[in-house]
RNA sequence: GCCGAUGUGGCGAAAUGGCAGACGCAACGGACUUAAAAUCCGUUCUCGCUAACGCGGGGUAUGGGUUCGAAUCCCAUCAUCGGCACCA
């Protein structure tokens, strides 16, 4: 035997326990109306971030999190709940596509390999999914479905009234297709030339792709979008009631970027052609009299109107430069502000001043009006842009603090500012702004910096549009013809002109003689828009999600008659979503939208998909870095389990730390938890002679001993907490105090070891499942599976102790201890404290200032400095 | 630049107003062994005093504050990580 002696036979037993569950279907939940539900139990919905089955397999990072959920699910099954555990595969995007354009094979083809493979792994790691409710975004089963949930956005619209979206037919406008969901416009676009395609802002990291890293250009195209923005409000304020970090809430809401303030109207000043006006969105109304100034966007559509004809030419050229900047560039060339005069003036409704209108591109066409009002000597930005220019600096805020009002960009007082005088800045910001609403001027706004979801992709690998084209209008196939499947076709490339590879496929675009199929695909966000949903009732084929399956899962944990969703203001949905921060954006607020539309127009109870999210850390490279290909300091997870087994590697992932720190990965650290499971198998196991093992005489059906029962109410009480609070690092470390206790005993109590095996079963499911079995064969019990076990409840009066331990400090340092028993009244302890010879000799001779009695923990004695 | 998180032994960490360093790694010493591995037992924040049992001082990024008492709360500074970055 070459190869090393395991410490105990995990890899016997692990893959054995592995097929049990699966052909015994232990973790299968029914739903209701299903055979073997059970309406008594409570529901437990524990959710993982899908992965994307990629080429490279699973890394140490993906079962962090998935160990984790794991670990709860196996603890609420325990404790009597009905427990949704899913997994599935996130299996449409650029890798498989990619792979697919080198070397021709078919996506759906990489992706079967690479789903097949993924599995496996989860498998070797023990994880109880349900796997009868394995779904696939590229299942044309599953995408029907993704295709309708857009179609129901397609066929809706965001009543502001109502501020819900509703069925399109209620609209009452002359032009629908104005004011759908699901929109086409000519957007400029990030078109990355490398990858062939359109992406979403999200996409591009510094003016490049964030797949590759390629540069990125803009550049307008006809698209499909989704109104987001409709719902910015709403994602916002319903963000309260959610379980999610801060900070996580904290980096939507930036996103989103909700700021008020007022849209003012400054008139065209006579001479130039005539136009209604220019529109300006700012925040600080207040300082109207302090614009000295305006700026649009170089792409306003207002540009060419007002331009006077000696100027046209430098516009001209101005608008054209600022369309050829990239991204990139945009970003690069921030350093210095730029712009032209374009020759016309507006009037300053507030001064009465005529000021020059000019065109920048620090100024964005995508927020606000496109238009800004130039405050040079409250606005950093325009500051910097006026004293270039020369433009006029008028001070109007004077801040309290004797500060140089020039450049200061706080709240202060008006000045030189007839209508809002003297006025502090949030009432001058109000009065203004009835000012000008009174006459027609202008009125309070609120904007958001959020952009509306450019939703179409110049790709192969994705989801179709069912939309038809015709006579240059879209319109949406018919129920009965989703699934929309994508062509087969052998060659994947882009076709470098921004159309999509679809649109090779001559015979699949042509729908009948006049009308053709949208080329477009969808983005990968598509499918997790709405997975959880359907992981709810995955083979329903009448509906997305059946409602009685959706109102069950989705509603609000609890026994029968608990609050439901909503009813107490936390709104339910998934009760744990765990995975990392990198989708703390994207993915979670378009997956909000998408469930918020769904809510509003009926199907579905719950108006949030995830009630409850955490974010595991990221697990680094022995060496402290982001683990890396490049860098070589990848782990991968087989060799592990190989080396060590599935528990050790699960515990180790778990005893590690925090679950949401950031921490790096340690191979002695693995080796260490194997040590610690080895003394459990053990506790349990002799080797014979032969080299077999066999349960160990030590073990017999005795009573524990007074502190060995004190140790095992104690590991009760704090693995269960640590579990409630996610804290797998110290719940570990608790049950290794355990051990410990018992590793030299001569005889073991059985219902110690049955507790120490329930408590561990959850982190290490094979281990304890081989071991109870072994134990059952002398010690019979039941239930046989120490799954369908109950949890061990703990005896908080075997914790409490009759006597304790006290310290006793003078001035707050230590200087000694005593015991004293629990019911010792304060006097008693005080004057315990200072017959301590120690302590008389440090207090001789002193006044006692005063004396600090904490029950159970200690008594301070302050003296007289 | 703005916002957020984090900072504790040689290392991963624990303690969230009351004994700093539980638990694990590493290191060192011991037992078992012909030997090694494995296993078991012990030591390990730091400085000073003591022949020794011990005793005392200091210590949780840095500086200040609140408190009888601070790793924990407050203020300032520094460092690392993450997000946003002309959003008017």
């Amino acid at each position: 035997m070459s190869e090393r002696r395991k410490p105990y036979p995990f890899d016997q037993f692990e893959p054995k326990w592995q097929r049990i569950w699966d052909e015994r279907q232990l973790f299968h939940a029914p739903n209701p109306g299903e055979q073997n539900f059970n309406p008594a139990r409570p529901k437990f919905y524990v959710l993982d971030m899908f992965p994307y089955p990629s080429g490279a397999g699973l890394h140490v990072g993906h079962p962090e999190g998935y160990t984790a959920t794991d670990i709860i699910a196996r603890y609420k099954r325990m404790r009597g709940f009905s427990v949704l555990h899913p997994m599935g595969w996130d299996a449409f995007g650029l890798p498989a596509e990619q792979y697919a354009i080198k070397t021709g094979q078919h996506p759906a083809a990489t992706t079967r390999e690479n789903v097949a493979r993924f599995k496996s792994q989860l498998r070797g790691i023990g994880f109880s999914y349900d796997w009868q409710r394995e779904i696939n975004t590229t299942d044309p089963e599953y995408y029907k479905w993704t295709q309708w949930i857009f179609l129901q956005i397609y066929d809706s619209w965001f009543n502001p009234e109502t501020q819900r979206a509703e069925p399109i037919a209620t609209y009452r406008g002359a032009d629908p297709d104005s004011v759908r969901l699901a929109y086409v416009a000519d957007v400029p676009v990030n078109w990355c030339p490398e990858l062939g395609t359109v992406l979403a802002n999200e996409e591009v990291v510094d003016g490049k792709s964030e797949v590759g890293g390629f540069p990125v250009v803009r550049r307008p195209m006809r698209q499909w979008m989704l109104r987001i923005t409709a719902y910015a409000e709403r994602l916002i304020d319903e963000l309260d009631r959610l379980d999610w970090p801060e900070s996580i809430k904290l980096l939507q809401r930036n996103w989103i970027g909700k700021s008020e303030g007022a849209e003012i109207e400054f008139k065209i000043a006579a001479g130039e052609r005539r136009s209604t006006g220019i529109r300006v969105f700012t925040t600080r109304p207040d300082t109207l009299y302090g614009a000295t100034y305006l700026v649009l966007a170089p792409e306003h559509p207002l540009v060419e109107e007002i331009a006077a004809k000696e100027r046209r030419t430098s516009v001209r050229e101005y608008r054209e430069q600022a369309a050829r900047k990239s991204e990139l560039e945009r970003t690069e060339l921030a350093k210095e502000k730029t712009g032209v005069f374009t020759g016309a003036f507006a009037i300053n409704p507030a001064s009465g001043e005529k000021i020059p209108i000019w065109i920048a591109d620090y100024v964005l066409l995508g927020y606000g009006t496109g238009a800004i009002m130039g405050v040079p000597a409250h606005d950093e930005r325009d500051l910097e842009f006026a004293r270039k220019y020369g433009l006029r600096i008028a001070e109007v805020v004077q801040p309290l603090n004797g500060e140089p009002a020039t450049g200061f960009v706080g709240e202060g007082r008006a000045v030189n500012s007839a209508v809002i005088e003297g006025l502090p800045t949030a009432e001058a910001k109000k009065k203004i702004t009835a000012w000008l609403a009174e006459r027609g001027l202008g009125r309070g706004a609120i904007k958001y910096k959020l952009r509306d979801w450019l939703f179409s992709r110049q790709r192969y690998w994705g989801e179709p549009f069912p939309i038809i084209w015709e006579n240059g209008k879209h319109r949406a196939v018919t129920d009965h013809e989703l699934p929309v499947t994508a062509p087969d076709l052998n060659d994947f490339k882009p076709t470098g002109t921004g159309e999509p590879p679809l649109a090779k496929a001559r015979d699949w675009i042509r729908y009948s003689e006049t009308a053709a199929r949208e080329t477009n695909t969808m983005p990968q966000w598509a499918g997790s828009c709405w997975y959880y949903l359907r992981f709810c009732d995955p083979r329903n084929a009448q509906r997305f999600v059946g409602e009685e399956a959706e109102r069950y899962w989705m509603g609000r944990a609890g026994p029968p008659g608990a609050p439901t969703a909503g009813s107490d203001g936390l709104p339910g949905g998934v009760d744990l979503y765990v995975g990392g921060t990198e989708h703390a954006v994207l993915h979670l607020l378009y997956a909000r939208f998408w469930h918020k539309v769904l809510f509003d127009l009926g199907y579905l109870s719950t108006p949030e998909p995830f009630q409850r999210l955490v974010n595991q850390g990221i697990i680094l490279g022995e060496d402290g870095q982001k683990m890396s290909k490049s860098r070589g300091n990848v782990v991968n997870p087989d060799e592990v389990i190989d080396a060590y087994g599935a528990d050790a590697f699960r515990c180790y992932e778990m005893f590690m730390g925090p679950l949401e720190q950031m921490k790096p990965w340690s191979m002695r650290g693995v080796e260490g938890v194997s040590r610690f499971l080895a003394r459990v198998w053990r506790l349990f196991m002799d080797e014979t002679q032969a080299a077999a093992w066999e349960l160990s005489p030590r073990i017999q059906e005795i009573a524990p001993e007074k502190a060995q029962g004190k140790v095992v109410h104690a590991t009760i009480k704090k693995v269960t907490e640590d579990i409630e609070s996610l804290s797998f690092n110290t719940a570990i470390s608790q049950m290794m105090v355990f051990v410990n206790a018992f590793t030299n005993a001569a005889v073991v109590p059985v219902s110690a070891m049955r507790t120490l095996l329930l408590l561990l079963n959850p982190f290490a499911p094979h281990i304890t499942s081989e071991l109870w079995e072994k134990m059952g064969a002398k010690f019979p019990i039941l239930p046989p599976e120490i799954t369908s076990h109950p949890w061990p409840k703990y005896n908080e009066a075997l914790l409490v102790e009759d006597e304790v331990e006290l310290i006793v400090q003078v001035n707050g340092k230590l200087r000694d201890k005593f015991r004293a028993s629990l019911e010792a009244t304060e006097e008693e302890l005080k004057s315990a404290a200072l017959a301590l010879p120690k302590i008389q000799q440090l207090v001789a001779g002193k006044e006692i200032r005063k004396v600090i009695i904490v029950r159970k923990k200690l008594v301070n004695i302050v003296l007289a400095s």
